[in-house]
DNA sequence: TGAAAAACCCCCCGCGCGGGGGATGTCCCC
DNA sequence: GGGGACATCCCCCGCGCGGGGGGTTTTTCA
């Protein structure tokens, strides 16, 4: 998959986390794709001592399931992204260079739009309001609709932003500037 | 604390002197946080032998009380900064990073300037946690306790920042700068 | 040295959230 | 006229959140 992307060029590849580190050192690569089930030691620890050894050098993990708990792990350790094995090529590369360029990438599995998260002008006024600790209902009767309206948007806006939550929701808001700490 | 800044990586703890000595030798830290009372031995020997292996780790002490004549022995060995330990979070970070750039800092006492509803450190790393869209549990695996001690940690924040729920925490989160949506 | 705060853990329980299905009507634009 | 985005509303269902109790141990500090 890498070999065929211009853009980026695949300069060492490694079979287990010693040669990882070893690499890393020689090759002072901008991005290292990191398993996250190596033979002989853990990935984490391996990710800890990229880290550890260069700040310069972003991590992406790579894993074959992605289950929360590890998603999370991994944005602690440092990681710059968590993929899935089974991401399509178009969504590695994005990842690649996204991370390249000091960004992050850490669901993009499902959403393959993600870059500009457009919500709609409604689905914006529902998540101004989430932060505001209603419930569906509450929040329905709050904007002249139905709560199970609400729901409805609700389910787009988790799409969009790729959260999970009502929570992971807000914060998305934040990190993307869609919402405003001094306006309220 | 330090965990949720994402300027600094804490890179390793040392319970007493001779762990703080050899950590030192293994991870080459650009600053130590020395405290001054360390079971076995005395803070500023430990703050001798650092600065004798190596000038270009900076130390900063740390301690719960700061008398004057302290601050004076601090400064006389080699010691880049003296903090007290009932400083703010804010002051702590500006004060690594200021000593990390070649910098000193050693007034004592801070700003009581303090608007904050003081959630405990605990809290705050959970709060910064919460915008992850992870359950109690994942929390809790994350943050190595179990997921009772996140309930438990919740219903203090929901408390202290008059919030209903994750999402309404988050956003007050925001809203009072404990959370930054500059973190990645 | 002792009280207070913080951190940790456990129980029960109701219900609202989130995820999975849908449907309908309105715009706008090709 | 048909496709697409948007907005509205409905069903079912599992389970995890939030609220109410109860604790212990460790750390802090006066």
């Amino acid at each position: 998959m890498l070999s065929m992307a211009p853009e980026i060029s695949s300069i060492a590849t490694a079979t287990d986390g010693n040669e990882a580190l070893t690499a890393c050192e020689s090759f002072r690569p901008d991005v290292v794709l990191l398993d996250l089930r190596l033979p002989g030691s853990d990935g984490f620890q391996v990710l800890d001592k990229i880290r550890r050894h260069s700040q310069m050098i972003r991590v992406l993990m790579f894993s074959s399931s992605a289950t929360s708990a590890e998603v999370a792990l991994a944005r602690q350790h440092g990681a710059s992204g968590y993929l899935e094995k089974s991401v399509d090529r178009a969504t590695l590369l994005a990842a690649i260079t996204k991370v390249a360029a000091g960004g992050s990438c850490f669901r993009s599995t499902s959403n393959p739009h993600h870059s500009n998260p457009d919500l709609s002008p409604r689905e914006l006024e529902v998540l101004s309001h989430l932060g505001r600790g209603l419930g569906n209902d509450e929040l329905g009767l709050a904007l002249g609709v139905s709560g199970q309206t609400i729901k409805s948007h609700l389910k787009a806006i988790f799409q969009k932003l790729g959260a999970s939550c009502r929570a992971e929701a807000v914060s998305r808001g934040y990190e993307l500037g869609l919402l405003n700490a001094s306006r309220r």
